[in-house]
RNA sequence: GGGAGCAUAGCUCAGCUGGGAGAGCAUCUGCCUUACAAGCAGAGGGUCACAGGUUCGAGCCCUGUUGUUCCCACCA
């Protein structure tokens, strides 16, 4: 045999043992292997700047869960990791870093910038995959990737060249959100709003022609510098002689026109609005109709620029400062008030984003769209839960084009070359270009992509794609994706689009989506709020088990779930529990040779708990099957925890002394290890751990099959039988519970029953379950002083002569005739009832009318009891 | 303004296609019954937010109301 088992459950002493057995011996590879069909996974890759959080744990297990189910089912199942690179989060990180030295990106230029971003990526990248192993991790990581490894550049290359080509990618001069913190564009999904407090400033500009002024409110008094136009709605009667003149700018002095167009809102404000096409999106829009001037007024980092000396330098809400009081000066503020509206920040920083026109890579979203969702609304990808389909479709309906350029320079290099001589543009997948006209060398744009132009094409580019590798043939598209609701418009919306164009296929079959781990008092956990919790620290006290099994715990697909030190410290509870059971195993089985099989000859609590068993297997694998793996996990611990520990256990031990020894360690070993398989999915390393104390064929536990349900496990009738000496010594222990009687106060029971076989085979359970000192079974008998329990197949008498109460005995069993008779009228009223009698179906029926049976036999037990007390 | 989720025991949450409400934690009682006190045996505790409806039957399906959370949206 093996090795001792510790007296205590210590995860640290074992988990990082197993890990390193696991992965060096290669039991996470996954081959293209015809034998087996294929089940994968791609894991959403972490930022390489990323720690681990409460968030990758949750994601984490849910993918290993699944895996190492498939896995155990025989699938060849790929769960393929990686990392991001992440490119604004990184930049900014080494930015950071160098300006401690004082140095700017500037300073050390492009490729000195990016030998230092390697250099980073080399130190620090591979933080966060350790990490993800202390889990538990299954994952193949003899295929690891990086979203800028050679293989993806590639994918890159190709997809851009393609979308170019078909006409799916343009560069324009558009407006765009800019942060002026990470100077450079972002994407509408990376704006976050937020309600902030603001004001709204009432202005007056005159007319030109002297005739009159015009009223208007605005949140940005500042951006009027770059103001073209007022603007009122068409169908307004109060300005309808008004459009066509025009108005005198305040502070700047320019004319300029009152334009008519239906964006304004009649009954909002004063009706009337100033445009501003360079800062504002609408105000863009409005100015392409009525083809108005855009004039920029701001500086990358959102300052106004030379063009406007006397607020030149000064950032956004300096100069709106400065130009509110002037405005003031000049007589043309009306009125302050106090306004809250919202505003657009970026996603990284948190800094006020300043919407500015300027020339960008789109790709163009209507034709990809249409595609993307189709495949969702005819099932050729599912959403669990379903209702998450709506936030998908919403996104692609109301989708506007993606600006996909970066002014960053850690990323991929856009692949475009401008000649400098005659203008011309070359798209081309070559690392330089000549001009096609005049043959220059040409000059390759300076930005790169989107960090998500690169991980919508993880599902593929990590498989080979373009070429057609035989991973490519078999392992794609993939089984699921698992991923938190937040990343819906990101990541899954865009992976669906790229799959379906470059591929034809859906990249998965199942977007499994969960919440988001919140803390104890149900906030986000987040740095600023110093409320997030380290999934390491929790693995070093409790062990990767307790943690799995409290991210799983209660878990529904979609819902967000609250953390908290109780759940852990149970999970871990329920780790020391199956601990001590193995343990209490292996001490009865040490010395003897026992095979890790059924016995030939099995006892009635032998069937019952293979019944059980039975039935466990097959409703866990149907809870696996439909995701439902906080379902699957709950019955797992149910029946290892009630069935097996606390019952079947306790009923060997008497066994285990004697002649049947033997055959009970057989059982024992059997279900035990079929419970350990059943739960390795969700809790690895315990169940690793244990499998290998045990008898057994095999290097490891997480290469076994999975249990299978067998019809030939199910007794039921040694069931029935079981559970009527269960019910009995639970009514017995239940009544000695109220009289206070101590189980070291033995007693002698008697047992009147239809089935005495059942009571006499089990007469030694009840010895060491239900403080009997002896056990008698018959038809009935004729006892004077005796407590007396009834329950739906047995009358009890436990003579115990000082503690019995005649009185107290009279009013419990009255208690118990009361709660039979309500029971009685309740079926009664079922099987009285025509519309049931004639709409339920037969099996509910039957039920009703057995439960009224019981009900019926258990008060005659009754009233005889009393009877005889009396 | 639109959309979605949630509302079940003191707390955190399960409850699959409708057939007499569950778990963990907490509380209370009794137990060191040699696998486990990180344990064992029990107990108490719920008009399943509210109001209607469908049904023989509703925590579950439909409608509305209230509260709450989230997502989206160009009212400057």
């Amino acid at each position: 045999m093996e090795k001792e088992l510790a007296k205590a459950y210590d995860p640290g002493e074992f988990e990082d043992r197993i890990y390193r057995f696991w992965e060096e011996s290669g039991f996470f590879h996954a081959e293209a292997d015809p034998e087996k069909k294929p089940y994968t996974i791609m894991m959403p890759p972490p930022n390489i700047t990323g720690q681990l959080h409460m968030g990758h744990a949750l994601d984490n297990t849910l993918q290993d869960i699944l895996i190492r189910f498939k896995r155990m089912q025989g699938y060849s199942a790929l769960w393929l990791p990686g990392t991001d690179h992440a490119s604004i989060a990184t930049e900014a990180k080494i930015v950071e870093a160098m300006r401690k030295e004082g140095v700017t990106k500037e300073d050390i230029g492009r490729e000195k910038f990016l030998e230092r971003a390697w250099d980073w990526k080399k130190e620090y990248g591979g933080r966060i995959v350790k990490q993800l192993r202390k889990m538990g991790s299954s994952a193949d990581w003899e295929r690891e990737r990086f979203t800028m490894d050679e293989g993806c550049s590639k994918a890159v290359k190709e997809v851009f060249v393609n979308l170019y080509n078909k006409g799916l990618i343009y560069r324009g001069e558009r407006i765009i959100n800019w942060c002026p913190h990470c100077l450079t564009s972002i994407s509408d999904a990376e704006v976050e709003y937020e309600e902030q407090a603001g004001h709204f400033w009432h202005l007056r500009y005159a007319l030109s022609d002297g005739s009159g002024y015009i009223n208007l409110a605005t949140t940005r008094p500042e951006t009027l510098l770059g103001d073209t136009a007022v603007a009122v709605n068409p169908k307004d009667e109060r300005y309808k002689d008004m459009v066509g003149k025009t108005v005198i700018l305040p502070i700047v002095h320019r004319e300029i026109p009152i334009v008519a167009d239906d964006y304004v809102e009649m009954d909002f404000g004063t009706g009337v609005v100033k445009i501003t096409p360079a800062h504002d999106p609408n105000d863009f829009e409005v100015g392409l109709r009525h083809d108005l001037p855009v004039i920029n007024v701001m500086t990358d980092d959102a300052k106004i620029n030379e063009d406007y000396p006397k607020y030149a330098g000064m950032d956004r809400y300096e100069a709106r400062k400065a130009i509110v009081k002037d405005l003031e000066e000049e007589g043309a503020l009306v009125k302050i008030e106090d306004y809250s509206h919202n505003v657009g920040t970026c996603y990284r920083c948190g800094t006020t984003v300043e919407p500015r026109v300027s020339k960008q890579w789109f790709v163009k979203m209507k034709p990809l769209a249409g595609p993307a969702i189709d495949a969702v609304k005819n099932d050729e990808t599912q959403f669990v839960p379903p209702h998450f389909e709506k936030t998908y479709f919403h996104w692609l309906e109301n989708i506007r084009d993606w600006c996909i350029s970066r002014q960053l320079w850690w990323g991929h290099q856009i692949p475009a070359f401008y000649c400098d001589d005659c203008g011309e543009t070359a798209v081309t997948k070559d690392s330089e270009a000549f001009c096609p006209k005049c043959g220059r060398k040409m000059r390759q744009d300076p930005d790169t992509l989107d960090t998500w132009f690169s991980s919508a094409l993880w599902p593929f580019s990590t498989l080979g794609w373009p070429e057609n590798t035989p991973e490519m043939e078999y392992f794609y598209p993939t089984s699921v994706l698992v991923t938190g609701y937040d990343i819906i418009p990101f990541w899954v919306m865009r992976m669906m689009f790229s799959g379906i164009e470059h591929t034809g296929k859906a990249p998965f079959d199942t977007v499994l989506i969960h919440g988001l781990v919140r803390d104890s008092l149900g906030r986000k956990m987040s740095k600023s709020l110093g409320n997030g919790i380290d999934p390491l620290e929790i693995i070093k006290q409790y062990g990767a088990d307790a943690l799995r099994l409290t991210l799983v715990t209660g878990n529904a697909p979609g819902s967000d779930m609250r953390y908290s030190e109780e759940k852990i410290t149970a999970s871990r509870n329920f780790a020391n529990k199956l601990w001590n059971a193995a343990r209490f195993i292996r001490m009865n089985i040490d010395g003897h040779d026992v095979k890790n099989e059924l016995p030939a000859e099995l006892t009635t609590e032998d069937k019952w708990i293979i019944s059980t068993l039975n039935t466990v297997i097959k409703e866990v694998t149907e809870n696996l099957e439909k995701y439902e793996l906080g379902i699957a996990v709950q019955k797992l611990y149910d029946f290892i925890w009630d069935c097996f520990c606390d019952w079947y256990i306790e009923l060997t031990k008497a066994r285990l002394q004697g002649e049947g020894a033997q055959n009970a360690r057989m059982v024992l070993v059997w279900v035990l290890d079929k419970a350990l398989r059943l739960l390795h999915p969700f809790m690895p390393f315990i169940t690793e751990e244990l499998w290998q104390a045990l008898p057994h064929d095999g290097e490891t536990i997480m290469l076994q099959s999975f249990p299978v349900y067998d019809e030939t496990n199910n007794y039921s009738e040694a069931a029935r039988e079981m559970n009527m000496v269960m019910e009995a010594i639970k009514a017995i222990r239940i009544r000695r519970a109220e009289m206070n009687v101590p189980p070291s106060r033995k007693a002698k029971v008697f047992i009147a029953a239809k089935d005495q076989q059942t009571f006499i085979d089990g007469g030694m359970f009840f010895k060491r379950l239900a403080s009997a000192s002896e056990i008698e079974v018959a038809d009935s008998f004729d006892i004077e002083g005796a407590v007396t329990i009834v329950t739906a197949d047995a009358k009890i008498y436990i003579p115990m002569d000082e503690l019995v109460d005649k009185e107290a005995e009279l009013r419990r069993l009255n208690k118990d005739l009361e709660s039979a008779l309500s029971d009685l009228a309740f079926h009664e009223k079922k099987l009285n009832n025509a519309g049931f009698m004639a709409k339920a179906p037969e099996k509910v029926v039957e039920g009703v009318k057995a439960s009224a049976a019981k009900a019926a036999e258990k008060i005659s037990m009754i009233k005889a009891a009393i009877e005889a007390l009396k």
